[in-house]
DNA sequence: CAGTATCCGGGAGGATACTG
DNA sequence: CAGTATCCTCCCGGATACTG
């Protein structure tokens, strides 16, 4: 139930020719998997570091971009449309001059960030161990 | 205690001049941050799948092919060797001929794998949710 | 069977300059 | 302040061919 992937299921036969990945026992066109689809952003470089920026309250441009130093501009307004577009955040425009914008997690979002934490506290954790498997293998 | 980030922090100054991600209010530099460290193998198209894959049971190179049939050779052989550089799998080669090579989850691989589980069970859930919210916003 | 070796295109993402 | 607009580089990953 839990595993993506099943064995033995007669499932490569539902798309006539096109691989096909199966993922409790059904089958997607691996073009449009769904847990691939979020997992990409998962993967993205900036993605989920926004995410957690995100997870103590709304914030502006300016405020992100000095919390996450490394992150050029052109990024930062990318993963922030990108996340936006997918329903994670919301983003709010102040008519301020200069005007302001703030960014918020949507209830999608904090849900998100929910089983993304147990993720991060696995990696901070098994980070030593991590590093010592990579040296010994390249130790060969 | 559960955030990545943490907010007027003055660890930036822990290094000098070099970019710094604070994480529970210890600061990194962001070349070596440990969550990114391991969220990049996450980000990799391959790998929480092989993960998955594996879940199981061990299984054998060809094995693998047929169960993802849309995965090179190349990546193949490669995410494989990455997960068992940083530990979590194993490669063991029995001398028959041809030679058979099983790959199975470490300790740590199957650790990794039980917070995989409910980000992959999340993505299926909230797939539909995602594709409306991206259609809506591409409406615009 | 279980890999290497090589070539190659596309896209992620950095740097820089400009704007309402 | 909060973005666009370009340009450019690196490297991920696919395709193909060869090997012990």
């Amino acid at each position: 139930m839990n595993q993506m992937i099943k064995r033995k299921s007669g499932a490569q036969q539902l798309f006539d020719g096109e691989k096909v990945i199966v993922i409790n026992g059904r089958a997607f066109s691996s073009a449009d998997c769904p847990v691939r689809d979020v997992l990409t952003n998962v993967g993205g470089k900036w993605n989920t570091l926004m995410v957690q920026a995100l997870a103590d309250g709304p914030m502006r441009f300016s405020a992100l971009r000095r919390l996450i130093p490394d992150i050029s501009q052109r990024m930062l307004t990318q993963t922030l449309r990108d996340l936006e577009r997918d329903g994670y955040i919301t983003r709010t425009v102040f008519p301020t001059k200069p005007p302001s914008v703030e960014y918020r997690l949507t209830e999608m979002g904090r849900s998100f960030n929910q089983v993304l934490e147990p993720l991060v506290e696995w990696s901070a954790t098994h980070h030593p161990t991590i590093r010592a498997a990579r040296e010994r293998f390249d130790a060969n």
